[in-house]
DNA sequence: TTGTAGGCGTTATCAA
DNA sequence: TTGATAACGCCTACAA
């Protein structure tokens, strides 16, 4: 019933020639005569032949193999960034195999797990948390092979990472907002101990240091910045406010969205009253009325330097490792904020 | 430098039995005693012993990969797909292989080719383009392994299909406008000769032709309907024409948010002018301003049971394939279409 | 330039 | 209930 694969072996004796000579041919080795590889290509491509990538795998201990992990495969930059390496990585050879966290360290503990027992060559890792401790990481890939966070980092550790500059990306925001006029402008953010929102706060501090008037700093401080909804919130915080500033930075484009809502409900013109900024440049951002300017960055691109990085540190296991990669970010000036 | 794995080999010599009695202890066999069984699994963990899926693919002819072919990634619908679909095989010890075909049939045959290579014990396939033949799919598959077409799935084919009852979601989108009032109401729509679209038809009159009144068909036929900016066109259709349909029934929900925003910008009310009802609840519908009411399905839940169906055909070759899988499409009533 | 032989780790078959 | 052995397909010293 089952055709059966065809070996080299199978090879072989068609051609008379050593199973050794096929393999060798088949990737080229100069020490076989041109004509004897030409020979071989030809009666393998005849004969339908696939290398057996398990056999080889076992042979060569390599798999092939890139793994990674993510928060949630339905999230647009993640699907970007896998595109991104995706692309990057399947010209050489490679495959991708993934794994999602939801968020959870336990889960992210499974997946890890799982790609581990698949003998990955190498691991890409955002990381659900980066509030819970690297252990169980440290401990799963017993450091022995290559690992680089990307997108979401941790704040320290020895392995690379592939980042944004999240300094500039707030820095262009906060100046984009000053050139517009605004006189008080409120950065809203999150957890501000982590290093990702302390490079946002000193990229938002030095736009307000460098410019003329005396800005004052204006931090309005959320526990959850994730949704729609609690951008509503954030709208009803502001509208609560003696002084209400005239200017927001937010760490994305989804609560960007519900506080633009709730802030138009409430009868604010929006940017005249008070401009906008969001992070990100989600799908939302240009379809909102009015549209949400948004500092952001190629999602896509961050995938693709991951992957290459990854393939060198695999191909090239000495080589010291580029510790940290830095991608620049970029403004996208919309409506929520031109005035 | 490198540590050695271990292997059934190590954990034999250190219970002094052979390597067969660990393989089989292994997998729970029952031949081997039970009090060996535990001893087994006790070693095994205690050295760190993770099986090579190599050996064991090498030696089952079975890779325990699953592969996954679609569009792209970055698609909402398809992310979800894929999450539903790793969520439900990663429960079964299978790992996903995914290939993207951006939408062109010679990239399909790439993807295919690579996931063929990698010896995929399955196939769960989402069209790039329904228009074309099959045959480059029948060719590299040779039907030795199973498929499953899930989405986009072809017109004729003897393969399983995983969609949604496109029908009855255009008869829920028709029937909601007729009882929202509408006296004309059109369908907005493209290739109308595939099934899909022609299903969606069907639906689509069906709901007229039960209504009391005596409504008549309208059908919109547009070359291309997959962006905002084809919406716009609609639009500007829309206002041309003698008498304008009060209803509309789109192909997606970025054509009906297009459409919608130039419809306000010519001064037209939505709902009250013109009701409108989009297709699969994108991120946009609901954020848009009215909100964009909706036909929608689980994408999620598509994968999921793509996911059952090739699991049931791998491990039980024999059975007869499930033909078709219709899965119900629900209605989203939100501003765009209440009135 | 080509051939021989052994092994990568697992499992199925046969024997004990 | 357990053990010995061969085989899955490929690669690479080493030999010729």
């Amino acid at each position: 019933m089952e055709e059966k694969e065809v070996t080299i072996y199978d090879i072989a004796r068609e051609l008379d020639l050593a199973s050794s000579t096929i393999s060798r041919a088949l990737k080229n080795d100069p020490k076989v005569k041109l004509k004897t590889r030409n020979k071989v290509h030809q009666m393998a491509q005849k004969m339908g032949y696939q290398s057996n990538p398990f056999a080889r795998s076992l042979r060569n201990k390599r798999s092939f193999l890139i793994g990674i992990i993510v928060p949630r495969l339905t999230n647009h930059f993640v699907s970007s960034a896998i595109s991104g390496i995706e692309d990057t990585l399947s010209t050489k050879g490679y495959n991708i195999i993934i794994g999602q966290s939801y968020g959870q360290t336990d889960k992210e503990i499974s997946a890890l797990k799982m790609l581990m027992d698949n003998r990955v060559d190498g691991l890409l890792i955002s990381l659900a948390d980066y509030a819970t401790s690297l252990e169980h990481i440290d401990q799963s890939t017993k450091k022995k092979i290559p690992l680089i966070f990307f997108d979401q980092v941790p704040d320290l550790t020895d392995s690379s990472v592939i980042v944004i500059d999240h300094a500039q990306a707030a820095y262009l925001a906060t100046k984009h907002l000053i050139q517009a006029g605004c006189k008080k402008i409120a950065h809203v953010t999150t957890h501000v101990n982590h290093s990702i929102y302390a490079e946002k706060y000193a990229g938002y501090k030095k736009a307000l240091f460098e410019s003329d008037k005396k800005l004052k700093e204006e931090l309005l401080v959320f526990d959850d910045l994730s949704s729609i909804e609690s951008g509503k919130n954030v709208a009803s915080h502001i509208l609560k406010m003696n002084k209400r500033p005239d200017g927001l930075f937010f760490e994305n484009d989804s609560s960007a969205a519900g506080c633009i809502a709730s802030l138009k409900k409430a009868g604010l013109n929006i940017p005249k009253d008070i401009a906008v900024v969001g992070f990100n440049d989600e799908p939302i951002a240009s379809l909102l009325d009015p549209n949400i300017s948004s500092v952001t960055y190629s999602a896509y691109e961050i995938g693709r330097v991951a992957a290459q990085n990854i393939l060198l540190q695999i191909e090239n296991p000495e080589m010291p490792k580029i510790s940290k990669t830095v991608l620049p970010a970029r403004l996208i000036v919309r409506e929520s904020s031109s005035r």
